[in-house]
DNA sequence: TAAACATATGAAATAGTATTCATATGTTAA
DNA sequence: TTAACATATGAATACTATTTCATATGTTTA
């Protein structure tokens, strides 16, 4: 299986993308994302696995809870990345997707 | 429709890697990429259309073939963090998935 | 301007992925 | 050592994306 299928095809999930914006701004927990996106708990999970099976999350035990954290050094840059894409390309054609 | 999920779901995808893979080397055209890919002519367009809806490729006339090309600017940084992220992150975890 | 070539497109069929729900596992505190 | 809490997991279903196939569009050349 190729990485970048492996990779791209993981952050391809508008919940993941959710997920990641929220722990661009804190590390949280497992219940603590779940109150804030409103979304069931083992959605999550499900989610969350995935994420960190490919490193984009990573998570630490923390007592009964389990904190999760972004993995930041790959991920912001590659999101740096869409942004000034969107802008130098997305102008019209895409704009209406993009938005 | 959130932007990172709309760019990478485009990417998620096998036969997408393996056409950015060929554009890497060099421009071609749609029956270059079917015949060089061993696969079928409107399965190809197809999977054109949606890099060019994200301007992941370009493409540009050429007579009565249409020539595509690679972002470069936006897809080569964007697998090289990925390269990185590989070898920094996914020594066991990921190995299975991503070689 | 008709034939040949190159590519694109729509819609149905199919394959791939995420969601749901029930339940299991692991951790702490009483 | 059991109850409560926090998270993970499996399997069936629902959803979304890709593939296929027939056909349409656009371009060049004879």
């Amino acid at each position: 299986m190729n990485k970048y299928y492996m990779f791209f095809g993981n952050l391809a999930n508008p919940l993941k993308i959710e997920i990641i914006t929220l722990l661009k701004e804190k590390d949280m927990c497992v219940l603590e994302i779940a109150k804030e996106l409103g979304i069931e708990q083992s959605k999550l999970s499900h989610a969350l696995k995935s994420l960190r099976d490919c490193s984009i999350v990573l998570v630490e035990r923390k007592g009964k809870k389990r904190l999760y954290s972004l993995n930041k050094k790959t991920i912001l840059p590659m999101l740096e990345i869409i942004d000034s894409h969107e802008k130098e390309f997305c102008k019209n054609k895409c704009a209406r997707h993009m938005e």
